[in-house]
DNA sequence: TCACGGGCGTTAGAACTTATAACGAACGGC
DNA sequence: GCCGTTCGTTATAAGTTCTAACGCCCGTGA
């Protein structure tokens, strides 16, 4: 898009076949996880023979980092549009829950267990701070709002600690409060995503819909949502 | 334990080279991950051939499922441990923190990416409940505590919720309030936790342990740990 | 004390996987 | 239309899990 618009019909078939690839991938990826992607399988899922994938992938590392790139770009894509009219905390909340309730094995292969000698590019740690800026917004935006106005931040000391060290932020001007507030945004619906996702509930009568809303509401009333407050 | 006291040479040799497989297991998923674990080179490290680790596990899985129900053990023992003196809920938090950060990839193991065709055997969820059994203790006993005497609990919607929903606590007499308690420092325990040993906090600059903390505080409070309250 | 049986470790082999090397064919720019 | 780059092929190497068949040796029972 930025470089040249004239592309030769090689690089037009190359990039189809790599897609090509990729949904294949997806495919086996929402089956059986991650770690059963087999580069033979897809290959004869295409019709071709296995070392013919390393034309266009090097490896099969090299495949799951740009597989985990789309991840991160769709999860942008998502967030973006889903801040689109105001840059709501709980719009974006619900469109992580679906993202994540629709393809649970893209959700991990992002969010999950980390592959030990594994560093991401640098691209795709730009493409986390573009969401973390979305979910800065929403989180001032929040601050902004008549209910909140009321009350001075009380500056906890978490949030004492963020003004100091907040260079994770970038330039994006967030008080000290609401980068508290994205930080116990992105893991608290995490947590209960995370574990839901697994599995961890299903042997336990409740609904997590209804813990992820709880642990939303809390995050919106700056504290509420836990019983017995004193 | 429960049976004969009387256990053959035959018993004690093969529970030894049992024991001595997951401790190379250990430490091959502590330095590569679960996913990496080879019975392969666990036979060499031991100087036996492949095949012959047939003979105390039948699979790979099952391997894997017997480090998983030691890894849920010790972290009912270290939990149980923590709580001896009173059941407090900080000292819980930070026994976790501690266990959670000796071995990442242990808590992966349990918390981590599942596998998609993989069920837990009975005993582990047993165990699980034998932890969550400890954390509803400490939930109560923070009920109980002076400082949270003040106010009745002001049953928040997803407390109602698990008030008809509450089998999985099994006959635990904790009431809702304490329910949503235990629930919540789970999920929130392990959205920082899980975060920060995959690395996501990495490039950030602010200590993941204050976060932790800030988390924490939130929970006790019963609501507080954010700024900007209304 | 001796013999027998069962548990244990071995090697061989099947069916997989990722990945490299070498070869032939086909497509496209000049 | 030629010629070169790229693509897909087969062959091969080095792994993996797991089964099968064989032999040894230890420990139990007589």
């Amino acid at each position: 898009m930025a470089d040249t618009g004239t592309t030769t019909p090689r690089e037009r078939y190359r990039a189809q076949v790599r897609t090509e690839i990729k949904d294949h991938a997806w495919g086996q990826i929402a089956s059986a996880g991650a770690s059963a992607l087999s580069l033979n399988a897809i290959a004869k899922q295409m019709g071709m023979s296995g070392p013919a994938l390393y034309r266009y992938y090097a490896s099969r590392d090299e495949l799951i980092t740009e597989l985990i790139r789309d991840g991160y770009r769709s999860l942008a894509d998502t967030f973006q549009a889903a801040a689109a009219p105001g840059a709501d905390l709980t719009a974006l909340a619900h469109a992580l829950r679906r993202w994540a309730l629709d393809h649970p094995q893209r959700y991990f292969l992002l969010y999950g267990t980390p592959v030990p000698g594994y560093h991401a590019p640098d691209d795709t740690t730009a493409i986390s701070s573009e969401i973390m800026a979305t979910l800065l917004d929403a989180c001032v935006a929040l601050a902004d709002s008549p209910s909140e106005r009321s009350e001075v931040s009380p500056a906890t000391s978490f949030a004492a600690h963020l003004a100091d060290h907040r260079q994770w932020a970038g330039d994006h001007p967030a008080p000290p409060a609401a980068l508290h507030r994205a930080l116990a945004f992105w893991t608290r619906m995490h947590g209960v995503l995370s574990l839901e996702l697994a599995g961890h509930f299903t042997g336990m009568s409740f609904d997590p819909e209804q813990l992820f809303a709880a642990e939303l509401d809390g995050l919106l009333a700056g504290g509420a949502g836990l019983p017995a407050g004193p």
